[in-house]
DNA sequence: ATCCCTGCAAAGGGTTTGCAGACGC
DNA sequence: GCGTCTGCAAACCCTTTGCAGGGAT
């Protein structure tokens, strides 16, 4: 799917207030890491997201890739996730609900799902500890036995209902 | 906290049973490395079990300790975490109930607790994906702002419950 | 002109692997 | 005795770091 226009001058408005609020430089492999990530749609790591743009033969370095990316997820242009494997997983997170993750052990696939019982449980877990929690993280794991059920099934582009969204 | 002898005996015939059963040798330091494992009660990580053995004149190498700790996993006696940080972390699982984590980010504590709704959301979504869920990881990422939580908290040895336990 | 940011490559830290010798079976 | 397991160290992989040159301000 190609990059949506609006969308990236709304991230890029983002981004450069952020730039500007701490005294950033505006670079352009900044700005050209953030469109090539907008213009995925799927997780990807610090290696795929390289490599794409030097296919697209964009010069950039991975130390650079790795210094944006870190921008980008502290101003909550992009999430990071560490799915068990040794590499972190990437993904867009302007204007996506948060969500959580299934993922297939046999097939690696990767689900999305909304519950919005995991916000009330985030609540309560904070009293009890007398913690403020900040925010959570959701792994489930699945396994299809290869074929039968991932292998099917379209990828999960917007995040599944678990049940109708109650309060956010 | 010293061994409880009768869990380790336990525990013992659990792992003899599954290294039988996968024609694996009965090694001294498999079962060195499971009595360290159960006379611990916090979360811990490859090194700092190394190094407790190292401490005790125990002779093993960390290549041991990681291929017994695969294999503790591999028969639920211990669960393996990724906390986020770059070290995986262990801890002992026999008789414990399941249960998940809360990480202060602040100050690193680790709290425990359990609650039942996780296991509803586990299965309602494994069914709305199609999916046979297996096991989830959650993480619930507080902060104490360093000194008015978490430094004067006991540390918590039992999972805390955040509701009465519907079912298991 | 300043000095932050980039690219490159080397270092770092946790985990895995290869190999020779040890030992459970 | 056979074949797996161990210990050691090197290799590995992802990420971070150091440094010199380049570009944003």
């Amino acid at each position: 799917m190609a990059l949506n226009l609006d969308t990236f001058e709304t991230v890029k408005r983002i981004f450069l207030d952020y730039l500007e609020a701490k005294a950033l430089r505006r670079t352009p492999e900044r700005f050209a890491i953030l469109e090539e990530i907008y213009s995925r749609n799927d997780h990807f790591d610090v290696e795929s997201l390289y490599i794409s743009m030097k296919n697209k033969n964009y010069r950039v370095s991975r130390a650079t890739v790795y210094n944006t990316l870190d921008l980008l997820v502290e101003c909550d242009l992009v999430s990071k996730h560490q799915f068990g494997q040794s590499q972190a997983q990437y993904e867009k997170a302007y204007g996506y609900r948060q969500h959580d993750h299934l993922i297939c052990s046999d097939c690696q696939k990767v689900f999305e799902f909304c519950d919005p019982r995991i916000y009330n449980i985030q609540k309560m877990v904070g009293e009890v500890l007398g913690q403020r929690v900040v925010g959570h993280s959701l792994i489930l794991h699945g396994a299809c036995t290869k074929g039968d059920g991932c292998e099917n099934r379209p990828a999960q582009s917007q995040p599944a209902d678990v049940m109708p969204t109650l309060a956010e």
